[in-house]
DNA sequence: CGGGTCGTTGACCGTGATCAAGTAACGTGG
DNA sequence: CCACGTTACTTGATCACGGTCAACGACCCG
């Protein structure tokens, strides 16, 4: 909630829709899977604490991760046009979740048209955020996914943590890193090497400090998508 | 509107917003640009003919093909986030468009809780597209990320075609193509001979008809998501 | 101390990129 | 009707980025 008024003022209707939606709460330790592709999917979460990821499975045993979750997060958009899960939903380090059921969100779209635009266009923004590493993917080489990566969490993380400067904790493994930019993990490290050495970022203790910010953003043509979303369109607050 | 009223009975309201939303409409030829990206969005377009795609351009020159548009798609619900476009739209085919005004949302959730969650679904699902496109041009080989390019194309056609079988015409070249799929035309080229040397599919004067469909998914682990949409948790049409 | 995971480094290999040449289809204008 | 230019597709030769395999060290935890 704290998320989303960050970005329109809220009506107390609008209000009263989500603080229903976040009575409820669920603690998972690092390492454990909060639900499997294929189940049936009833529920979204809103992320309160922790870094969690979706990813899908390849036939070769391969994984691909699809997204990041950090806390604020809302996850299970995606799956709403379907009965089941399509990703695993998995926590990197120990994470809090808020389910609500999917037909919450019912109640929101009945009473609020103006929370409705809002999620929706926060939707709209997850799609332009796959595009984005699609295109990181399909078109850069590999140090320069590990930048567009290292932009993409840091910037995401600013928006609840704006004190935050360059340095933060990444609490995933190059195994993983690479899982969600289509490398393998020896070439993740040979990337951070590179990246290292042209001074652009420095590591200690599990800390990624970007050093040069500027630089990192022509390596990957980087466009923070995470500050101010377009609300000129919204329905009045009124109702 | 027919798209739409295929997944769920829309009320009158509902009908009311569509048909005020489609009575514009605009023609472009073969290989034109509808709009480029970072010029002001004021508008969605709702696919009447044609094939058009979104992409975005690389610092070097390549393109990422992000999207493909066919008729009875609405495209720029991505870009609702953001007052600029993030992508480019390009006609790949003669096409007609029917454009309507951002704003024209807002009369659509302040009227049709009904149809905001029907609109929402489908953002939704273009969202696990998205995740499908990540998982092939991240962790598949050539040959079958084709194959899964293929697949999706034929899947998709078949929706507002239900008669179509196996074999559909293919307005893009090769060059495309790979652009869609993170390769080369000259790898595209090599993969086709690939696809037709194994006798999964033929083509013959711009037209592919697959001729082993389930093999073909089994190469990419293909789900269609085409189909069924969710619709059990929205309003009632009565609103 | 032993076992496990994680990161790093080296050697080698293969997929797909790159470069280039050649062919076919098509539209244009003389 | 042919000459011409353009675009698309194919094919071959070569190359390089990143994958694969393996070994080793650091660290953590029991």
């Amino acid at each position: 909630m704290q998320r989303l008024s960050h970005y329109v003022a809220l009506s107390d209707a609008s209000k009263r829709c989500l603080i229903a939606l976040e009575k409820d709460e669920r603690s998972y330790p690092r390492n454990t899977e909060v639900y499997a592709a294929g189940e049936p999917n009833k529920n979204l979460f809103v992320v309160k604490s922790g870094w969690l990821y979706s990813y899908t499975n390849h036939i070769d045993g391969r994984r691909q991760i699809v997204k990041l979750h950090h806390p604020g997060d809302v996850i299970g958009f995606s799956d709403l046009a379907f009965t089941e899960t399509t990703t695993f939903l998995w926590a990197a380090d120990a994470a809090c979740l808020c389910p609500f059921p999917k037909d919450g969100l019912e109640a929101v779209f009945s009473t609020s048209a103006q929370l409705s635009a809002l999620l929706f266009t926060l939707a709209a923004r997850d799609q332009v955020l796959l595009i984005d590493v699609i295109r990181a993917i399909g078109r850069m080489q590999a140090r320069d996914r590990l930048a567009y990566l290292l932009l993409d969490i840091a910037h995401k993380l600013r928006i609840t943590n704006t004190s935050m400067t360059s340095t933060f904790r990444l609490p995933l493994t190059q195994t993983e890193i690479g899982d969600a930019i289509g490398l393998t993990n020896v070439y993740v490290s040979r990337s951070f090497f590179n990246l290292e050495k042209a001074g652009y970022i420095r590591r200690s203790g599990g800390e990624v400090n970007i050093l040069d910010e500027a630089a990192m953003i022509d390596l990957c043509d980087f466009s923070d998508r995470y500050g101010a979303v377009d609300t000129s369109w919204f329905p009045l607050p009124a109702n």
